[in-house]
Formats: structure tokens, sequence, C-alpha cells
DNA sequence: GGTGGTTTTGCACCCGCGTGCAAGAAAAAT
DNA sequence: ATTTTTCTTGCACGCGGGTGCAAAACCACC
């Protein structure tokens, strides 16, 4: 029978009785911060050494309260911008102590759900990252669920109870917008992810009053429904197909660089246009592929580091009083716009 | 002060005492298999309702050796393929009622330290997803952490005491094989990835060995270092460039969806050749950006929900005597050759 | 050698719930 | 009405370790 089924588990007990000290001074050992001579660390440490002890986190998060666990809520794994978000935040939080529960939300109706696990497992904080959430229910659920934190990540949130960590969308959008009429496009047509989550309103509300005051006129807006590249594909490709030749636009500013990806693909592979020599387009995130050849996408880069960083702060407990934290990042500027 | 700090815990001794039962019927009222009558399970989930009590799985799992969680090791989140894979594990999962513990192995020695993690938070299983985790470390940590079960997922794993959950690759490589072959393509060169994982080698060998058979003949292989699509590119334009016009492949066969895209990159961007009408180029995995118009990859898919479902058999020790599952998967032709 | 102060160590109690068993209640059989 | 049988319920004990405090050991110095 080589099924490993009867692990004898070793407790802090057996490493105090090898070691010839009480558990207590085994458990100062494994403490960076306790008030434990020299001399009997090092035999706690060569006791746990030839037992293989560690620490049973599992055990200690009972009695201290504390997990190390930070539950990621995510909906969307086909984006990108999340993924790398995730893997960022991951290694992030691994490096300063912590420890990932990733839950995968089903839909819009099981962000509670996934919140209500996340405190079972008594996470420290939750963070959530996507769009798909939509605050109404998330502070229902937030009454209810009683989780120590709740970083929302990578938009803003009205919840007070939340910590919003993200990039001043308004303040990169306008730069993007600057950027896009002061290379003289003049025909904008800006196309729009899911209107549930705030970031989207920020963005496009951030560059329909920038374009009002450099244009002194509206720029188009259209719709797609979500940010699958896809979507926005067919969605790009109806509306040009439906509108003149001549009132389509000059360029195409977009919310995320998926849509961005999406857009392209229309236009050149659905209308047959070059980009951007005949329509230009702009991206949102610089998400990895937004620099690949394909797509070489103008776009607006968030610091990504900086955010991951923030959690940290947050969970520290240093930003305890900031309701959000909005950082700014750099405007990538690609051969697409 | 808005901060939720002292949340008073609810535990099952609250409800008990509402409902006026002991705590054992409570935890039983919540136990779905459990010898209970129906009014004092109702009387226990209406106290709980207005109590707002969900049983502390922490707790739980400390009580009964079972965590409920399993650790997802993975090392690459550029490779869409595995944030394919994780979304759809830890979806799965949670369906059959565990939940993931995301461990992004930062490098190739990290493997043990998140193995270690893993162990420490009393995982039921650990799952191993990705090439760059080599067998010799693993089998050393292995030993050391005494894990209760681990999962190499999508690869072949020799070491004894792991259980691989994956596709046949060499049935799959031999059908992409016979497709290039039939086509009429006749002068193939096979890019692989990075040497350390067994999954290449399986892909490798049995490209070459079926090839030799169809073709009397051996094909050209270059190794790219890893699974990167840019570095992909790279070495393939490096490789052409310095190779004479007449000594070009008429197929690349690519060991990943991943060098696939970079080699088409390659291709078009850098050398100025059309796909699939001066070069052709197959993949493997079938991930979703291999659809897109750019690359439209002639690829192969493996059966990511029935290897998602041998995961949780796995873990509810419905074959715990199969060492490993090799599934089959479907060629997907599209026009990239 | 004694004193005051500091470091180190040990311990009772608790974290919230699961397990196995035995007592109690209810239903079925006699 | 009494005895079985079956279902429900209660409970002691344990999971492995954290916290705060008090006892013990150590140290320096007079």
């Amino acid at each position: 029978m080589t099924a490993p089924k009867g692990f004898e588990t070793i407790t802090a007990d057996d490493v105090a009785r090898l070691a010839g000290v009480s558990r207590w001074t085994v458990h100062r050992a494994f403490k960076t911060d306790a008030s434990i001579s020299e001399r009997s660390r090092s035999k706690v440490m060569e006791a746990a050494n030839t037992l293989g002890y560690v620490p049973d986190l599992l055990a200690g998060s009972l009695a201290s309260d504390r997990s190390g666990l930070v539950a990621i809520l995510m909906d969307d794994f086909a984006n990108p911008q999340q993924t790398t978000n995730i893997a960022l935040l991951s290694r992030t939080l691994r490096m300063a102590g912590w420890h990932t529960l990733l839950v995968h939300t089903l839909d819009e109706d099981d962000a509670s759900s996934g919140l209500l696990h996340a405190r079972q497992h008594r996470v420290d904080a939750a963070i959530l990252i996507g769009g798909r959430f939509n605050d109404e229910e998330l502070a229902a659920a937030l009454g209810a669920q009683r989780l120590r934190r709740l970083i929302v990540y990578g938009r803003v949130s009205q919840n007070p109870r939340t910590v919003s960590i993200c990039c001043n969308d308004t303040i990169a959008m306008t730069e993007i917008t600057d950027y896009v009429f002061a290379k003289g496009y003049r025909r904008p047509l800006f196309l729009a992810g899911p209107p549930t989550t705030s970031a989207h309103l920020l963005r496009k509300d951030a560059f329909l009053a920038r374009w009002s005051t450099l244009a002194g006129a509206d720029a188009g807006v259209l719709v797609v429904g979500d940010y699958d590249p896809g979507h926005a594909e067919a969605c790009l490709t109806d509306h040009l197909t439906a509108a003149a030749r001549a009132d389509y636009p000059d360029v195409v500013v977009c919310e995320t660089d998926a849509i961005a990806m999406g857009a392209m693909d229309a236009l050149r592979y659905r209308l047959g246009l070059r980009v951007p020599g005949d329509i230009a387009v702009t991206g949102f995130d610089d998400v990895p592929y937004a620099a690949n050849q394909n797509y070489d996408l103008t776009t607006y880069q968030q610091p990504n580091d900086v955010l991951a960083q923030a959690v940290v702060d947050v969970l520290k407990g240093a930003q305890d009083t900031a309701q959000f934290s909005q950082l700014a990042g750099k405007l990538v500027v690609r051969s697409s716009a």
C-alpha cells in the first residue's frame, strides 16, 4: 500500500519532548520576535528538523484569529488584465506572508456566495477583482458576511465599508484623450464595456468630458456588452456596417485593451480597414498582449505593482483610515494610434 | 469608527441556545446526512438565520482533519492554457465542495516551498499545473512534505506517489502528425518548449517517431527556451534568418499554442511570409485565443472538463488505485495548416 | 552574598467544532 | 401495557496551537 494515508502528524509537543523544552518554547522558536534564548531556539530548530515539524497554520489560525488567508474573488479568467493582476497579487501577498484563496465566481449572483465561503475560511480579507460585481448586491452581502475587510481592486467602490485600490481612471483617460486630440484625430468613437461597473463610468465620463472641452463637440459612444474581444468585434462590425462610410470615426477609443483588440480585429478582418491608417485605436490596461505586433496598441499602463503593494499595506493596517487610494500610471504610445 | 474590527463571532453554541437544543444538534442540522429530526433541523436553521450563523470551516477542518482546501501550484500565468485550466479547476472543485488555495510559485526552486505552505494549511491535495516543475525536486519535496495527495495535472509524472491527470499526448500528437502529412507537408520543423518537462518529451518524441514512420525521414527540431510567444518568435526568426531559403520548412509543428502564435508572428511580421501560404503552423492546446482570426490555429483540444472532473474523482477517492488517467481530446482544424 | 532588574520559560485556558458512544425519546412490535 | 427496535440527542474529549500572566532563571552590581 503506497497510498499515503496514515501520516502521523508531528505536533509542537513532539518537538518539545525531543528538545527537552515546553511546547510554548517551541512556539516561540518559530516566532520571529519572541523572547527566547538563542540556545533553546537552536535546540528546538534542530529537533524540528529531525522530526520534520512545521507549525500547523490551520490550528494557529483558529487560536490566533488570523488565518493568513486572503480570498481573491474574480469573475473573468478570459480577461488577461485580471489574470495578470491575480498572478501579481498572489505573488505579492505570498511574499508578505499571506496565502491566496481563489474564488472563481460563476456569475453575477455568485459573488455573495463566494464571500460567504471566504468568511467560512476566516480569511483576513477578501479582494474583489473584476467588473461584474455590482455594488448593491455587494453591500447586502457585506452586511451579512461580516468579513474583516473587503478590498475592491481596480475600480472605485461607493460602499464606505470597502477599500478601493485602483488607478485614477479619470486622470488616465484624460491623458489618453489629450494624446488622441493632439495627434489630430477629430471623430472619435468610444467603445464602452458593461454598464454595471463604476470604473467604466469613470473612463467613459472622463473621456467624454475631456473631449467636449478640447473639441467643443460631443464624441460618439458605442456600448458593447462585456469585455470579450469577440463580442466587441461583432458589435463594432455591426455598428459600422450600418453607418455611412462618411460617418466612420477616425479613432476608436476603448475602455479596455480587450475591447480594443476586438475592435482592431473588426476593423481589419471584417471591414478591411487599416489600423491606424484608416482608423486608429487606443486601449486601456496595457495587458501583456497589447505589445504584440498584431496590435501594438497605444494604451495606458496601470501601476500594477504599486497597486498590489497597496493591498499589502491595507492588510497590514497601514491605511486603515484612507478609504481608497488612487494612483497614477502612464501612457504607453505604440503604433495603433 | 466605521472600521469593522470587533465582530462578535457567532458560534454553534449561540445558535444552540437560541434554538433550545445542544450544540451537536446544530452541527447535525448543517450536515446533510445526519440523523436529525426535521423539526429540530428547522428550529436550528431558523435560529441560524436570525443570528447569521455559518459553520466555521477552519475550526471544522482542525477537528475533522479535512480542510476542504486544495492547493493549486502554478508557475506561469502568462500561459493562457494554464490560466484556463485554473479557472476550470477552481470552478469544478468549488462545485464539488472544495476550495482553491492558489500558490503562484515564483521560480523552479519555489515549488517545494509552495508545497510546504500547502501542507501547513492542511490541504486535502495539491495540484501541480505547469511545465516548470521538475520531477526530482518534486520527489524530494514530497518525501518531506507528506501531503495527503499530489496530483500532477496536464502532464505525466514518473513519481509513483503522485497521480497524473492528463491527455494522452502521444496519441494527440500522432493525430496532428497524420493530419500534417496527409495535407501534403513534407519539410516539418518541430518547435519544442523547455526540456525539463515530460509532456514536452512525449509530444516531441511522438511527433518525431510518427513522422519518421510516415515519411521515412527525420524531422527538424528547434528548441525554444520556454512557452513565451515572444521568445518563440525571436528563436524562430533567428533560426530561419540563419538558414537558406531553400531549407525553410513548409510546416512548423509546435508543442503548444503559445509557441505556435509566436511562430506565426515571426513568420509574418519578421520574415514577411504568409501563413499557411508559405509556411503552415500547427499548435497544441486550443487556447481561447487560437480561434482568433489573427491566428486561426489548427491545434489539438484537450478534454479539459473531463480532466477537471477526473481531479474531483481522485479527490473523492474514486481512483485511488489508478496511478494516472490519460484521456483523448480532438484535433481542431482551422486555417493555419 | 544579597538585591534589583531583566530575560526566559512554563502553564491554565481558550479558539470552534468533530467523533464515538451512551442515554433518552419515539415508534414499532408483541 | 410491555418489550423491542429505531431514531434522536447529549456529552466528554480531542484537534494543534495562541495569549497573558506568573514563576523561574539569569545577570549585573553593590
